[in-house]
DNA sequence: TATTAATTTCTGTTTTAACAGAAACAACTG
DNA sequence: CAGTTGTTTCTGTTAAAACAGAAATTAATA
């Protein structure tokens, strides 16, 4: 049948494939990766069908992909006039996608680590171990809920003034300083 | 044989092996993440001999990870007076650890990452195509190339600045609309 | 230099996740 | 309501990674 080769160019299939890639190496399934890329780049919605054909994949996993994209609230499934087959996007803003993963990834892993650690240190069990132990896996969890804390006023904050943020870089240091 | 079980007190149980769920997530070897949160709570050197007895994993498998660990730069080879054996340690300074491994994972995945958005935009299979296409791998590229100077920024500061900076929170706002 | 200790490499097995294809199900249409 | 289209669920297969155990190698000691 049709297959990724035949109906994407050389740009787009690059872009798809190293997407898959670096979801691998994420802990991302590739073909949801693959799904995902493949949305950002034709930038308007597609049916499973397809999507499917495009890359070359059962339609199976593609259903199964797109429940997994959906329920990370990464693509939306849409309607179009006629059209009986649900079409699916992304969004086309890098940031807002940006924030979706982490927001996603902090809920479903930072933060259980978090209650862990918590639990870690509230056993019984730990007083017995050396102080230092302790000391270290509390030094863990400081730092976790700081980043955690940090994270979530990120996520607050606007595209633009995220952005100017980044582009202060290392000069934050004297920011800081003037303030203290 | 020895086992996790038997040496370890159940809180350093439940930590090690969270954490090897949470580096599985993440894409990082289950037995490399146990090994190096062992290391972490434990606070001293220790032989690949009592990692192996402790984790109960095969004396090969160890073998491997603490290399992988090694490559990471997460670990230390360490020896001690009257022992043949290469002892490994890994810093309890939970900052130098994030530092390092954000430093490793933003030059193996991220940055060739950012190769691959150049290249696909220097194509000229990529002009072929509509322009909003082009448009929006652009802007993927803009990001990642913001998020990665960022990043090295940061890396820069002392853990203490950082901190500053993140217990500033959303109150970075207002500080950068007084610098406007 | 023979022996022991320590580590790594190699080979095969096991486990897990990814995936395909078929079957079942649901929704729509004429 | 029979037929068609579209989607999901189920079952078995395949592929990839993780892992164990043995063999080989290297380093140290006596």
């Amino acid at each position: 049948m049709y297959n990724l080769a035949m109906l994407l160019n050389p740009v787009a299939q690059r872009f798809v494939l190293h997407w898959g890639e670096m979801g691998s190496k994420w802990g991302v399934n590739r073909t949801v990766a693959q799904i995902h890329a493949l949305l950002y780049f034709v930038g308007k919605p597609m049916p499973a069908d397809e999507i499917t054909e495009t890359l070359g994949v059962a339609r199976s996993n593609v259903s199964n992909s797109l429940k997994e994209l959906q329920n990370w609230n990464l693509i939306q499934a849409v309607h179009i006039m006629g059209d009986r087959r649900e079409h699916f996007t992304t969004s086309s803003d890098v940031w807002a996608l940006f924030k979706t993963v982490v927001q996603e990834r902090k809920e479903r892993e930072f933060d259980p680590t978090i209650g862990v650690l918590r639990d870690c240190l509230a056993s019984p069990d730990l007083d017995k171990e050396d102080a230092e132990a302790q000391q270290r896996i509390k030094e863990a969890l400081d730092f976790m809920e700081a980043l955690s804390n940090w994270g979530e006023q990120m996520l607050k904050l606007e595209p633009s003034t995220l952005m100017k943020m980044m582009k202060l870089g290392s000069k934050i240091k004297e920011l800081l300083a003037l303030i203290k």
